[in-house]
DNA sequence: AGTCTGTGCTACACATATTGTAGCGACCAG
DNA sequence: CTGGTCGCTACAATATGTGTAGCACAGACT
């Protein structure tokens, strides 16, 4: 898919229940670890790209277009791309995951 | 793939933070959605299956395999595969998801 | 014995998604 | 006008996921 118009519920969610549809989003590879780099501060396309292992701008420029049009992400002229309020929300629930794998996988 | 060892941190996490690798364990697809599945009883392989939309057998057993290594999910005789201890704790997480996705995609 | 039905799971060819690199056009500074 | 940044696109190579078929095992029933 070099081009593709998102914004269906992505894959299997036919019920068309929100969570399966969040969970689709959230499903697809390097999501929620945008979703995480954004959660303290703005970044621009390409620090972004930097924090995320330089995944390539294909698969970047994708995800964020998804994130923007499900209202997780909005991009301001000159910060970058940022959290919107609701995506704020879902922030904070990264944190959980992350109190989490810190309490249990310390050691790996 | 058909077959893999399955047992380094996925992708990108080099740097060995425990966030990392659950970011990227949940980020492959299916994951969450089978987390989500088992939240509240345990499954057998094939009504797990049939739950996930028929997901193909080659990948819900790739999964499972990642989740069980990472003490997410166990496996009993009789009942199938069910949440660890730990498994419920994240669970957990993902019902703070469904509230959210709830809350600001009603109308999806 | 034989055939149902269910289980977990593997094989494999086909389709789709991701990666990596190159590079464009726009902007700004010197 | 050169050299830096920016967001982003193109595209071929590769990795990953899909779908169907089917195996080996177990228990129930005839």
């Amino acid at each position: 898919m070099t081009k593709k118009t998102v914004n269906q519920p992505v894959r299997g969610s036919t019920t068309g229940r929100p969570i399966m549809v969040l969970l689709d989003i959230l499903g697809q590879r390097w999501t929620l670890r945008i979703l995480w780099e954004l959660r303290d501060s703005p970044l621009s396309f390409r620090a972004l790209r930097q924090r995320c292992d330089q995944v390539s701008p294909t698969v970047l420029n994708d995800r964020l277009k998804i994130l923007r049009e499900s209202g997780l992400v909005q991009r301001e002229d000159g910060t970058g791309y940022r959290l919107s309020q609701a995506g704020e929300e879902l922030g904070t629930t990264l944190l959980a995951l992350n109190r989490w794998a810190e309490t249990h996988w310390a050691g790996r």
